[in-house]
DNA sequence: ATCAAAGTTGACTAAATTACTCGGGTATGG
DNA sequence: CCATACCCGAGTAATTTAGTCAACTTTGAT
């Protein structure tokens, strides 16, 4: 599990796709230039995310991207990993002799606590995380304070 | 919160440090040829470790480094902190019209995912992990956490 | 005092990753 | 047919990661 400003990329496209679905398609154009990331950068994450089955593609006039399943099925963790090489845990190839000893212990820890990350990052889903951000904005236009277990998710 | 191997290398020799205490410094020498990582490497790593005022530094023969604080009060986070540079966050200076957008929602909202991963590593310290109760105990607050949510958030 | 062990620092470099560009393709609705 | 938009691969600059090298400082031991 890695956590870089590419997967922050990815994950930010996939909330614009999921914030302005419903009319079909959206282009890469669009998210280009509502999310300011460069057009032919958003190709190559999309040909990983697509791969990855998490996005729909339509080709020709009209056409564009659109989640495969709706937001509230797509977790955070599913688009970082989509878009990043796994993080190889094994350096431990080379030396011989790391059968039980500390390099493999602490390899395998290290593995484990990533595992628990990617975990965390699976219960979290983009519906979640846009809807968060809906409660917070009716919360200040309406100057209404929602219970805290409304707002569980990220805070 | 960023996740690299970089931050991999330093939980590493860090759980080194706290394996092989408690018979005076340790020397990064040891560290290298136990954990195969380069001897310069480390140095640049317990550089910023001890900046951070994670480990001790004693000089001369016979030094070494030791921990600071015992290690059942250093989390990994702190650790992998302490050798990354902050991931910027602010991509959106250069547009302007950038206040209430798209842009910074989701600039924000991965600002916020990221300092969860944070609350979440900062609850795992290095005993924890040695002692390998890490698991149940992360497994135990997940569960509790998920509990919730998916009660409120879902239906 | 001298020596050797070890940390300290800075400059430098190679490799890998990230972010991006370019130049072509291909499918398709109008 | 044609413009739109995905598709694809090569290349490339910037950044980060990982490591090297060389000089220096502190200090325990002889």
């Amino acid at each position: 599990m890695k956590l870089s400003t590419k997967g922050r990329y990815a994950v930010t496209a996939m909330l614009d796709l999921a914030l302005h679905s419903g009319n079909g398609p959206i282009t890469l154009a669009e998210v280009s230039s509502r999310q300011d990331i460069s057009l032919s950068y958003l190709e190559q994450l999309f040909s990983k995310l697509r791969k990855a089955s998490l996005v729909d593609s339509v080709r020709g006039p009209g056409g564009g991207y659109e989640l495969k399943r709706p937001s509230s099925q797509i977790s955070i963790a599913e688009v970082v990993l989509a878009v990043n090489e796994p993080i190889s845990a094994t350096k431990c190839n080379g030396k011989g002799g790391c059968q039980d000893g500390d390099l493999c212990l602490s390899h395998q820890l290290w593995t484990e606590l990533s595992d628990q990350i990617y975990q965390f990052l699976s219960g979290i889903t983009l519906e979640q995380v846009i809807q968060r951000r809906f409660v917070q904005k009716v919360a200040e236009r309406q100057n209404h304070r929602f219970r805290e277990e409304d707002v569980i998710l990220f805070s």
